[in-house]
DNA sequence: CGATGCATGTAATAAGTTACATGATTCC
DNA sequence: GGAATCATGTAACTTATTACATGCATCG
C-alpha cells in the first residue's frame, strides 16, 4: 500500500481552525507556526488545494467583501466530507511509526474539551515512556564502562540528551493530563 | 543551486566512527542509533554507497578473517578524501536553516576533545536561544488573553510546548558548555 | 520608480519509498 | 524444514524542491 499522505489533512486542519484560508495564509502558517513540525513550499500547497477541491473536502468562497480590488486571494472552507476526513485523521491513534504526527494533531484541537484531547495525549505518553525505557536500555549496552564513553563521545552525548528530552516530554504530557483530569 | 544532500555525509560520518561498515550494518544504525534525526532505506544506501566509492569517498576492504564463508558482506572504509568531505562538513558553521544537522555532527564527534566540538555547541545554543526568544514573542502575539487560547487551545499547547522544550535544550547545552569550559 | 510583499500557478529535477528480486545462514 | 535474519541490488512510483513565470499592491 502507498505511505500515508500527510500534507492533505495539514491543510483541512489548518483551514478548519480558521474557518477560511488562501494559499497564501496557509503558506505564511507554515513558515510563523508549524515549521517545526512540517514543511510545505508553494508549489506542494496550491496544486494539492486544488486536488482537494477536486475530491469534494474543500470549497472556495469568495469573500463578498473584496470590494473591487484586483486583488483577491482564493479562500477555501472544508465542505462536510472535509470535516469528516479531517476528524477521522485527528482519531485515528498514534502509533510508533506515526508518533511525529502527535504535534500536529494537538495544533489542531481547537476547544479544550475536545474528546479527542486526552486520548491522544495518553497515547503520546505511552510512546513517549516507551521511547525513553528504549533509550535508556541502549545507554545500558552500548556504554558500560567510560571507555565506550570515551571512544564515542558524540553519540554519548546524543544519547543522554535523547534521554533528557524524552523525560522531559513525559514530565510536560504527565502534567498536562494531571491538570486535565481535576477539572 | 541544488539542495545540499546529508545522506553522503551521514554515511561518512557512521563509517568513520566504525572504523568500516557494511551496507547492512548502516542499515542497523539508521534504525537502532539516529533514527530520531535521519532515516534512509536500503534501497537508498546500497547506490550511495556505489556512488560514494566511485567519487573516491570510499574504499571497500575485504576483511581477511573472512574464511571460507559464502556470506560475506561488503565493507567500507573512508579514502584520505572521505576524511577532509567529512572533516569539512562537520566544520561548516550552522544556521537557521541547518539546524536540524545538529544532533547528527554531534553524533559523529568521536573524541572528547575535539576542536569541534565547542564551536558546535555554541552555534546551537545560539540557535536555540533565538528559537525560544521567538517563541516567546509568537506567545505575546498569538495568546494575548485567554479568550484566545481557549479559542485556540491545542496551538497554544504547541506553542507552550515548544517553548518548555527549547527552554530545556539551551538548559542542557549551557550545563554541557560549562563542564567543558571548567576542564 | 524600485524593492518588498501579496498572490498563484507550472515545469524540471531531485530525493525518497515501496515493491520486486535473489540467495545464503542461523535458530528452533 | 520453516521462519527470521543476513546481505545486496534494481525498478517503478510517489513526493518534494528548485526554478521558471507572471502580475498587482504598497511603501519609501
Amino acid at each position: 500500500m502507498p505511505k500515508k499522505r500527510t500534507l492533505p489533512y495539514i491543510l483541512l486542519g489548518l483551514i478548519n481552525s480558521n474557518h477560511q484560508l488562501s494559499g497564501y495564509q496557509i503558506m505564511q502558517e507554515f513558515k510563523n507556526e508549524i515549521s517545526d513540525f512540517w514543511t510545505a513550499s508553494h508549489s506542494q500547497i496550491y496544486p494539492e488545494l486544488q486536488r482537494m477541491t477536486d475530491d469534494g473536502w474543500l470549497t472556495p468562497v469568495t469573500l463578498s467583501s473584496n470590494s473591487d480590488s484586483k486583488r483577491n486571494p482564493i479562500y477555501y472552507q472544508l465542505t462536510t466530507t472535509g470535516q469528516a476526513v479531517l476528524h477521522d485523521w485527528l482519531a485515528e491513534p498514534l502509533t510508533t511509526a506515526s508518533a511525529e504526527l502527535f504535534p500536529l494533531k494537538l495544533f489542531f484541537l481547537d476547544q479544550p474539551d475536545s474528546p479527542l484531547l486526552k486520548p491522544l495525549l495518553q497515547q503520546q505518553l505511552q510512546l513517549s515512556t516507551e521511547r525513553l525505557e528504549y533509550l535508556k536500555g541502549r545507554q545500558q549496552i552500548v556504554f558500560p564502562t567510560d571507555a565506550e564513553v570515551q571512544a564515542h563521545y558524540g553519540h554519548y552525548l546524543t544519547l543522554t540528551r535523547g534521554i533528557q528530552r524524552e523525560r522531559n516530554y513525559v514530565s510536560w504530557l504527565t502534567e498536562l493530563l494531571n491538570n486535565l483530569t481535576e477539572n
